[in-house]
DNA sequence: GTCTATACCTAGATAGAC
DNA sequence: GTCTATCTAGGTATAGAC
């Protein structure tokens, strides 16, 4: 008896889907329950014999993402801390966004409400190590800034290159593109003055 | 010299300010009336005195902002399309957010509530008419996101630079600087030829 | 110009029938 | 599993006294 209820297909994952949909189209706060009955049709108690509180619906909604993240960090954090794997890193996150995208943009356009969901928290966890992957240790403001622009231009990307022409794939390889090239910028090759007559290498 | 910080003269004032600062804290949606009567020890009636609604609170707010930016855009619209120009529309945008920081924050974390509120269109018409001025005519792919990861890293950068410890005047520098550098090489040289001596309207 | 008091609505959430 | 019915809390907004 792999799963329980079997009945009505599956309500949950109905609401689920529903819900995502409704919270990406009008915002997590101004989504009500009762639109999201409505829209499947059943009652709002309904809703609450599968879920606890709404909060509860946006928490499982995010297990979706919450996997391949941390599957890709696992990963990551057992492999050597070389340019090749922060490379990997980039387009390994680039593939999870495309896997949850409408799930994404709704964490980037309800930061606000997501923040004291109890998930913000984490989400804003897993954001900082990512960071830590990519730059490193020592590394300068400039580059720092380079590598946290990699990371939200994947995100930020999918929502303002929709107004830009062109096929999806395209542009999500052209964004892939340029984050590579911010987080080679970022990793010069061996960090050796390489200056011989560093005379006045021009330090602001 | 007993300030009294009860003044009756600068009540709308004192309502804009108390509202962003609740605004960017906890969310527009979760920011009601009543919490921003509270801190101001008046009542609700007294914020309807002083505006209509509470959408028009925002759209308020949101003046301090289109300003400077329509300045900016008006500006760059009467000069030559030059990489200099468009260094310049950088360098005057990252001024302009510094000036208007919380309002910034505000719009990033809330897009989703600003969206449906008249005003969200907007400020996306001027985010895209600042894209515009940025990219070349017939830009690549590539080069259009390097445009828009330019904006959006100024944006974000306010926000996500939070956790990196440093002084936020470096940050700022920092985020500019990763931001010409995007411009710039989306803006090639070897593109468009730069005539050094064309007849041009005479700039000061 | 500011407040008291309140109308009216919808939200999230629960109890218990079927 | 889904329903009806209902609770409580809080929301936006208004009328009218001072």
């Amino acid at each position: 008896m792999s799963t329980g209820q079997t009945r009505r297909g599956n309500t949950r994952q109905r609401i689920q889907d529903v819900a995502l949909e409704l919270f990406s189209e009008h915002g997590y706060e101004k989504t009500s329950l009762r639109e999201i009955a409505e829209k499947l049709e059943v009652t709002k108690a309904a809703l609450y014999y599968h879920f606890k509180t709404k909060e509860d619906i946006v928490i499982s909604l995010f297990q979706d993402l919450a996997r391949p993240c941390d599957e890709l960090i696992a990963w990551a954090e057992g492999q050597p801390r070389t340019l090749e794997t922060k490379l990997e890193v980039i387009r390994r996150y680039n593939e999870a966004l495309r896997s949850a995208e409408p799930l994404f943009r709704f964490m980037q356009e309800n930061q606000a409400a997501v923040r004291d969901l109890s998930i913000g928290e984490t989400f804003k966890a897993r954001m900082l190590t990512l960071f830590g992957l990519l730059k490193e240790d020592d590394a300068e403001l400039t580059d720092q800034v380079r590598c946290i622009t990699a990371l939200f231009s994947m995100h930020a990307g999918m929502f303002a290159m929709q107004h830009v022409e062109g096929d999806p794939e395209e542009k999500r390889r052209a964004i892939l593109e340029v984050a590579t090239e911010l987080v080679t910028a970022a990793n010069p090759p061996n960090r050796r003055p390489v200056r011989p007559d560093s005379a006045q290498t021009a330090s602001p």
